[in-house]
DNA sequence: ATGATAAACGGACCGCAGTCCGTTTCTATT
DNA sequence: AATAGAAACGGACTGCGGTCCGTTTATCAT
């Protein structure tokens, strides 16, 4: 249980010269092995061997697998906020509430059919993935999406229910042992955000049909 | 990656003397640990010397660490199962299926107040926990919920993503982690959960009301 | 240039989950 | 009671994530 290490973002300015081009060469290291054998098959050592470099080093950098990981994941994972935050809808802020919503479930669903094995091995983190940036800049998208809706009550809290199911982890399960296609997952998804913005609220709890 | 080793139910039954015993040890020696250490604190090295038997046996009968919290949890999984399937409403049968379902997560988040680290203990299985027993009765009993409420659709893919949001794992974060009360926690299941059900469908877009 | 100092380095080391395989023990059969 | 063969046993062994700490190196002040 350490002082957590990266809370919202990381300096890398006024880095020592020989850290920086180390951070470079490991993760091109990472990037090029995870390309030839695919992530799981790449242990530390591999990483820190292949950059020539001492595997003290590779944890002194990211701290962890998971770290490395997410490291990696960071040039697409800007580009997926930059879509949702500032793009063409209906994913960008041009769109109605409920359809950016819906367009942000499809989307990181897609992202798992190309980058699923190294988004779930950033989610296998011991201490909590819950606290990564682009979690929680995911969670804080969904709750103003939710909020924008119209949907009232403790948003966040809703939305961090409905993120919980585009777990990569999840998603890949569903995918590749279960067979779903991700066509119909995403499909899913726009069901559970539809009901989810339309349904009433359950402190109101009064006009229910009695069939 | 072997052939999955137990599927939906352990035989037990035609097991050799020693092995009984020994499993019965194990289970033993494992609880008190557990009980005077916490799960993360203890190895299977432990669990094994305490049950003063091999490791090697350990991993026979349980397969994995993930295999040996289940076994542990089995009892209580069961009282839980028997509440909803068989117990007095709004738990059980004599109630209304929203107010089931609602009960459902309640029920749930209770547990991980008290069996927390051990639920989340048998959740961080590599080879997910998703096709536990006890993971696939729940999720079929939501599922039959959600029918029985009138929801129409894929809902065994519905009811996944709403058991997503009961993880142990997610739960256990909210609560100590980020300080929700447990009582806020399951406030928003029956918030998530009355939604869904009285939300409409997807695929019947039209009656939206332009503000 | 040179020296002081903090930062970064590297690889031996540790702990733990999970495997392997030679040895022991149960049980069914006669 | 003897025995054969399957099942179970146990603990040394492996592989990997992560740590530790003595050594090296970049940087900055003089």
């Amino acid at each position: 249980m350490n002082t957590r290490p990266l809370p919202l973002a990381d300096d890398r300015s006024s880095e020592r010269g020989d850290a920086a081009r180390n951070r470079t060469r490991l993760l091109e290291a990472a990037a090029l092995l995870v390309a030839e054998r695919g992530v799981d098959a790449v242990t530390m050592d591999d990483v820190a061997a292949r950059a020539g470099v001492g595997k003290g080093t590779v944890f002194r950098r990211f701290g962890s697998r998971a770290g490395l990981v997410r490291a990696l994941l960071d040039h697409s994972e800007r580009e997926f906020q930059q879509g949702f935050l500032f793009g063409p809808p209906p994913l960008g802020p041009d769109a109605e509430p409920l359809d950016r919503l819906v367009a942000f479930g499809r989307a990181r669903i897609e992202l798992v059919e190309v980058q699923g094995e190294l988004l779930r091995a950033a989610e296998s983190a011991a201490e909590s993935h819950y606290f990564a940036p682009s979690h929680l800049v995911s969670l804080t998208h969904v709750d103003a999406l939710l909020r924008a809706a119209g949907v009232g009550g403790d948003t966040r809290l809703l939305a961090t229910s409905l993120v919980a199911s585009l777990e990569a982890t999840l998603v890949l399960h569903q995918w590749r042992e279960l067979g779903y296609p991700l066509r119909q997952l995403a499909d899913n998804w726009a069901e559970l955000a539809h009901r989810v913005v339309t349904g009433t609220s359950a402190s109101a709890r009064d006009t229910r049909v009695v069939t």
